[in-house]
DNA sequence: CGGAAGCTACGTACGTAGCTTCCGGTGCTGTACT
């Protein structure tokens, strides 16, 4: 044991009321401790919170949060407010200016110890050059995935938190997450900018969640054996409420009213309700007053309910990582819940389009060349007043996330790169703007690659015939020697034990494709290899040709 | 890309087949207006 679990003990037990610690909470503590950057994998309710919230304590100087959604930064006010540790504070719009300004002099003065702020707070220079002078202790990404989820193209400021990470000297950072595939993890290292981090990743295996899917072909079909199937599931006196989750806000609405007329207590629930709405809905859920909550993706982080006895997916998402946190909102109390999957091919169709993406190639172009030519490292804010004056001349107009989205492509690109004061700098002079583009442009037709890559896993789940546990643990790099038993392929019988491999390409190694490049085996199955390559993504082989074309070689 | 909604033609007077068009997810922020 280190020289800290005493103190961290003590801590949770005096301050938060906490008798013990998990094994992973603990190491995961004791590697901020002694001033490693760590990540986190850990399921909702192990206590994820805890790991920032008791070093915190130990170290000296501020803890800075950052926290998606503003919702579930007053949840973490709220929960800190009701422990015996000091203040938590969050600067955010939502707020009056008094209370923002009550918690800038709070955590200047010492008196506050956590502050939570979205990272649209932290693109912002008079809010980083006010942190810099405040000695940040740690600091601190929650629901990390959102890194890489929503940084390429939803929320781009997810990228930009490196640069504030470094202008703060580099306190220990924190990536604290409940799913996060091979892809994803290595995102948010290179993307946070993680120095040697410690990784603590926690078992994926739910296995009181039953899984199976229902292949149905038709639109019309598929409604009403969604409908059924939560009738029946409701029917059980047992079960009192679950979740399904739908691809657009019309189809949520549509199964709320139709479970409605069926007798249930349902509501739905996304992103084009008014947010009174939606906190009613949310309370309501909680409660037990709603039974069944149809949801699009919006309905989901921050949601802590034991007892939710199923997630029903009416239509699939667009990655086996949302599937996977969305139905592990299910059973939490460690009771058998049920998770069933319609599928439709078609449906898959949708996701590429949600989550098509262009290269914003304009932007690029004005971005580039406005950094090319500016003597002087330019701060983003600058760089839109730039663009903003270029565009009084009849240039393109570049929006404030088009333009940080340029940015982050550019900079993955190796053309533009952030300096320790925040500045962006165009790395090379020599380096042809048009040319900057193109590599920008070709790193977004990566990582798009890698979107449809995993939508392709998200057949590949719905469509296996073995051990649908398996394959989905697979994806997140744990493997299940047996089939599991709680899977309707299991109960078919299509479901079968692993049998053993020759280790010729072990998981978690290293291989390259004679076109695709470089990639790491994820899963190995009887007769088939699943391999997630840098530039194509995932890629499910054939032993077979890969052993009689020669297609794979172990690097 | 697929589905729903809206439109037109049909050929009979209201309903339907078939075509076209449009829509489809996640949240922060700061400012303008009630």
């Amino acid at each position: 044991m280190s020289a800290y679990a005493d103190q961290l003990l003590q801590v949770a037990t005096d301050t938060f009321g906490w008798p013990e610690l998990h094994p992973e909470q603990l190491e995961a503590m004791e590697q901020l401790m002694e001033g490693h950057d760590v990540l986190a994998v850990l399921p909702t309710g192990a206590g994820k919170s805890a790991i920032y919230q008791v070093p915190a304590l130990l170290l000296d100087g501020p803890t800075l949060v950052v926290s998606p959604l503003l919702a579930l930064q007053r949840d973490q006010l709220g929960s800190i407010e009701g422990s015996a540790a000091p203040e938590a504070v969050a600067v955010n719009s939502s707020q009056r200016v008094s209370e923002t300004r009550h918690a800038w002099k709070a955590v200047g003065e010492g008196d506050a110890e956590y502050l939570f702020l979205s990272p649209e707070q932290l693109a912002k220079d008079e809010v980083v050059d006010e942190l810099a002078g405040l000695d940040v202790s740690l600091f601190v990404v929650d629901e990390a995935h959102c890194v890489s989820a929503w940084g390429h193209d939803f929320r781009p400021d997810y990228l930009r938190l490196r640069p504030v990470v470094e202008r703060l000297g580099h306190p220990p950072v924190v990536a604290l997450t409940a799913t996060a595939a091979l892809p994803v993890r290595q995102d948010i290292v290179r993307r946070l900018g993680l120095h040697d981090p410690r990784e603590v990743v926690a078992s994926f295996d739910r296995p009181n969640l039953r899984l199976a899917v229902q292949r149905v072909s038709e639109e019309r079909r598929k409604r009403d054996a969604v409908v059924l199937h939560v009738r029946t599931l409701m029917a059980d006196p047992q079960t009192r409420s679950g979740l399904v989750y739908t691809a657009s806000r019309k189809d949520a609405e549509w199964y709320a009213s139709e479970l409605a007329q069926a007798g249930l207590t349902s509501a739905a629930y996304h992103a084009g309700m008014r947010a009174a709405d939606r906190r009613r809905v949310h309370e309501d859920f909680l409660a037990g007053d709603v039974g069944v909550v149809v949801a699009t993706s919006a309905f989901g982080m921050g949601i802590d309910k034991p007892d939710v006895r199923f997630v029903v997916h009416a239509s699939a998402p667009e990655s086996l990582d949302s599937y996977y946190q969305q139905v592990g909102r299910a059973g939490r109390d460690g009771e058998p819940a049920d998770v069933t999957l319609f599928y439709r091919p078609e449906d898959l169709h949708l996701q590429r389009f949600l989550t098509a993406s262009r290269p914003p190639a304009d932007a690029l172009a004005v971005v580039a060349e406005t950094l090319v030519d500016t003597e002087e490292p330019l701060r983003p804010a600058d760089l839109g007043r730039a663009l903003d004056a270029a565009a009084d001349d009849g240039a393109t107009k570049v929006p404030a996330a088009r333009r940080t989205r340029a940015v982050n492509l550019l900079e993955q690109a190796g053309a533009v790169t952030t300096d320790d004061r925040g500045r962006l700098e165009y790395l090379d002079p020599d380096l042809n703007p048009g040319e900057a583009v193109d590599r920008a442009v070709e790193v977004a037709a990566t990582h798009q690659r890698l979107v449809e890559s995993r939508i392709e896993m998200m057949r590949a789940y719905a469509e296996t015939t073995g051990c649908r546990r398996q394959l989905l643990l697979g994806y997140f790099g744990e493997q299940l020697e047996h089939a599991c038993g709680n899977c309707d392929t299991c109960a078919a019988g299509t479901a079968h034990d692993l049998s053993p491999q020759d280790d010729t390409f072990p998981r978690n190694g290293s291989v390259e494709h004679t076109e695709w490049g470089h990639g790491v085996v994820m899963s190995v199955e009887d007769d088939r290899l699943t391999v997630l390559f840098d530039e194509v993504g995932y890629k499910t082989l054939a032993l077979a040709a890969v052993r009689d074309q020669g297609l794979l070689t172990p690097a």
